[in-house]
DNA sequence: TATGATCAAGTCATCTGATGATTTGGTGAC
DNA sequence: GTCACCAAATCATCAGATGACTTGATCATA
């Protein structure tokens, strides 16, 4: 059952501030009113306000310089693409990270040393295939490579983001099949791999491209389109 | 220079919090010691634990139930990806940009329609090219014209992180250039358009990499690498 | 005039103490 | 066994006060 959110007054009061934030009451740089000015206007006190402001802060939205004031660091709503995701499709959600992974490979063939490639090929070892026992650790070795790979993209968002989208399909597929996905064999990493140290984007995208058809065609059966 | 990051007694408070979570101190679903407890515990005052705190339920990290505790919701960071984001280079957003619009462009030639083909056109040609006046408007219009292009793919989620990244971009571009990037020219639209309307998806990739890559370049060579 | 030191006002950071609201587990009547 | 009731634990919020830091104005000095 959906609980019906009876939201604190600190969560009002962050969200009428992101609100207005949003809303451009206030532009990039500009300083909002002091704590006492706000903690009047909103009708809570000046504890109350801090703590919506510090929420804020650590979403990105505002800066509080002491001595200072407030100031409004970025009016980009970080909030709703995320909770958009969260409501999407499973498909949505696969072509998402699908095109992370592409363009994380593209980089990695870009920027790839001997180093970062025998790394990535150790880690495949230790990963081996599924012997049947011990699930979880097999899917925790499995995400260590592929996170590994997006890793020696060395950009840092793709990073963030795929481990974003990595957890969202987990609580998805668990939420909507019930069931794992084909994962693809060993022989279908190590291509990834080899692509990326021959040092050629269109190899690495092409190879993860191939990796990923089977698992979208599973995908597409199981939605039942 | 290198600001020497003083952080506050708060961060550091949800730092050394946050420490113990993901450290496997209390695991998921357990309870946190009190407000009092923890205010002890770190030499701090209850009121800076409550920031602390606040900080990591709007995390994802924590939840707090009024008459009850605080206990550990999950080990992993739900919303850090994108205020993450903001934080990072021009170059990495860039770079996660062109991912989503690749991959948009693949599936939009994979599920274009004569309509969507003319409206894009439709789009490209209300856009024109930028002469001199009203530049506000001009790059309204140009971005409608891109939206369309990622909208054509039919992915919520592609949208929504490409009018994220795309706002980010802009506030970004504004802080650390205070210039505008090159715009590529009609032709180079055009292009995008006439690639997808094919129904190959390599062809659409291409169009879009072959119209980013000197946009790129300028902002290689702007970044000063 | 230009410059540098000094000072005071404004503001956030933190602490302390107190009260209210909610949950939870126990107690006892039936 | 069940239900109402109560008390303890805990978070939510408020109020007031002090400290630390920033910033702009003031003023003496060269």
């Amino acid at each position: 059952m959906q609980s019906l959110a009876k939201t604190s007054l600190v969560d009002s009061a962050a969200e009428a501030i992101r609100a207005e934030i949003v809303g451009n009451r206030w532009s990039v740089g500009e300083k909002l009113p002091n704590e006492a000015q706000l903690s009047a206007q909103l009708s809570i006190s000046r504890g109350t306000v801090r703590e919506a402001v510090r929420v804020l802060v650590s979403q990105g939205y505002l800066e509080t310089r002491q001595g200072s004031g407030t100031y409004v660091l970025s009016v980009v709503d970080a909030i709703g693409p995320l909770t958009m995701a969260r409501r999407a499709t499973l498909r949505d959600q696969f072509e998402a990270r699908l095109a992370l992974d592409a363009e994380a490979a593209r980089l990695a063939a870009h920027r790839q040393t001997p180093e970062v490639i025998s790394e990535l090929r150790r880690l495949l070892t230790e990963r081996g295939n599924y012997d049947g026992h011990d699930k979880a650790g097999f899917v925790e070795r499995d995400l260590a490579f592929h996170r590994a790979v997006v890793a020696a993209s060395q950009n840092f968002v793709l990073v963030n983001m795929y481990e974003f989208f990595s957890s969202l399909i987990g609580e998805t597929i668990e939420a909507t099949l019930g069931k794992d996905l084909q994962e693809p064999d060993m022989a279908a990493h190590a291509a990834i791999v080899d692509a990326i140290e021959t040092g050629d984007p269109e190899l690495a995208e092409a190879a993860v491209r191939r990796f990923m058809a089977p698992v979208l065609r599973d995908l597409e059966r199981l939605l039942g389109s």
